[in-house]
DNA sequence: GTCAATTCGTTGCAGGTGCAACCAGTGTAC
DNA sequence: GTACACTGGTTGCACCTGCAACGAATTGAC
């Protein structure tokens, strides 16, 4: 059956909690997931390059090029270039993006624990243990083919 | 940090899993999600009329409606409307889609096992009861608000 | 110094996804 | 019977995503 392949059960599982989030940042507040993802970092960081920026969001170029452009447009972060490097950007966060971000946040944070909080400990750890060694395997199956 | 985030960590890790499954079913055989899912179910079932497609895969009657198109004119799947209901259809696989499906299911659950098996038996064990609560804490709060 | 290779950011494009509106068939009240 | 609400399928649209191509800046070989 479907329904008991562990791919398919993965996928709909973390899609059904992702869309809580989505709702929050995306429906209320008007922020793609590319952008929270960095307006989360750049909060709480003071500056940041564009390089360190991906790594950091596991985004590409792409993504990050484009979600920063839209945040820039809306107030919420800036940049400037870096003079050792002037393919390179420099981020920061501005006041209102960190109270916009501090917004948010607490939006997500309580979404997240009302769900994590009807678990019982015991499954938030197994949780916690399965999706770290599921992380482990997955990056050493990618890199390594 | 961002990379301590619950939600940050079950997106990433998800979509790095279903990206080396993805890239069996879509690159090599030009199969979407959607379609996927589908072939699955109808490949293990003799019929299965629109509604039932769509309670068994997660996807609404948008995705059940494009991607049997989709399936059908790969002469995978066929569909024949549903007498005592006209607005149904009655959905069934073709033997060229028994066939595609054999061929694609012993890839992807050949990439899905090597990246289970480099995780120690209690870390399945852990991944299985972690994900499973946090899939029924999911429902519970979705369908509570 | 110059040239080629590399790295990074941006742009364009094709395909996928979610959402709302619309159309057709069904059931229910009267 | 007719009018109404309801349910399921399809279409159109706006957005997002992944990929490849391009351009600008840097590095390294010589």
């Amino acid at each position: 059956m479907l329904k008991d392949f562990f791919p398919y059960r993965l996928a709909v599982t973390s899609a059904a909690f992702s869309r809580l989030m989505v709702d929050v940042y995306q429906r209320r507040f008007g922020l793609g997931r590319d952008e929270w993802r960095l307006l989360y970092l750049l909060a709480s960081v003071e500056v940041e390059t564009s390089l360190e920026l991906g790594r950091n969001t596991s985004l590409d170029k792409v993504q990050v090029s484009r979600a920063a452009d839209r945040l820039i447009k809306k107030g919420l972060i800036a940049r400037k270039p870096l003079e050792t490097d002037r393919r390179l950007w420099l981020y920061s966060c501005t006041a209102k993006g960190r109270e916009v971000f501090a917004e948010v946040r607490a939006l997500v944070d309580q979404r997240s624990e009302a769900v994590l909080q009807r678990m019982s400990r015991e499954d938030r750890l197994a949780l916690e243990r399965g999706l770290a060694a599921l992380h482990r395997a997955t990056e050493s199956v990618a890199d390594g083919s």
